[in-house]
DNA sequence: CAATAGATCATCT
DNA sequence: GATGATCTATTGC
């Protein structure tokens, strides 16, 4: 708490619903995450629910295994994969213990530590490039596999409401690169925000 | 700006 | 043994 405005950790309960609602209300938070260098934060633009039941594009879909038990496990914590033999992805889990369900971070706008994401990503010439993407954010922010599991409501990777949040639209698509349920509308955008993923031509239209 | 190829490996069949 | 919730560099217009 401070004196320009309230910051509430996000606490369990937030997760522990549909995770269509859980990546809607995300929109506009900020993933804060603590490393020995410094502080990094990012405003979240851009995530996509995975669903427990009946999504085959969900990681869930085909049961329990050592990858998805987490996915399966209680509200609140980071399930973080590791995919095309180079990229991590961070997701945070909803619905209570027991019922699968997840929110896929697809896209950060860069609030603190730029420097030192900059540092952990060379090939971003600018700073869009920086996060915009889910396995760019990733690197950006030094999250690994090694945080598979963390519990996201206290520790050094964290969720926070934004001391000031400007009001915006949440825009609704398909989700990226799944072959499955495709057309499903489960990605959501703040609407017009730079740093949602994806080319500058699909982003911005011209006008 | 658009399209495409290549990198590279954990996970599950 | 195939596949994938991706990114980058490169090519061509």
């Amino acid at each position: 708490m401070n004196s320009i405005g309230r910051v509430t950790q996000l606490k369990a309960d937030f997760f522990n619903r549909d995770p269509r609602r859980v990546a809607r209300e995300l929109l506009g938070k900020l993933l804060i995450r603590k490393t020995s260098r410094g502080v990094l934060a990012g405003r979240l633009v851009e995530t996509e629910a995975y669903l427990g039941r009946h999504d085959l594009a969900a990681h869930s879909a085909h049961g329990i295994t050592a990858r998805t038990r987490v996915i399966f496990g209680p509200p609140g914590h980071a399930y973080v994969y590791f995919i095309y033999g180079m990229y991590e992805c961070l997701n945070l889990v909803a619905e209570p213990k027991g019922q699968p369900g997840c929110v896929l971070i697809r896209a950060l706008e860069p609030v603190a530590g730029v420097e030192i994401m900059q540092r952990r990503r060379p090939t971003a010439h600018t700073l869009r490039d920086l996060t915009s993407g889910p396995g760019r954010l990733t690197l950006a922010m030094g999250i690994t596999r090694a945080q598979n599991g963390a519990d996201v409501t206290r520790g050094p990777l964290t969720v926070r409401t934004a001391r000031r949040n400007d009001p915006f639209e949440i825009e609704t698509t398909p989700r990226i690169g799944i072959r499955h349920c495709a057309d499903w509308p489960l990605r959501f955008v703040i609407k017009g925000n730079p740093f949602v993923s994806g080319s500058r031509a699909t982003r911005l239209p011209r006008d």
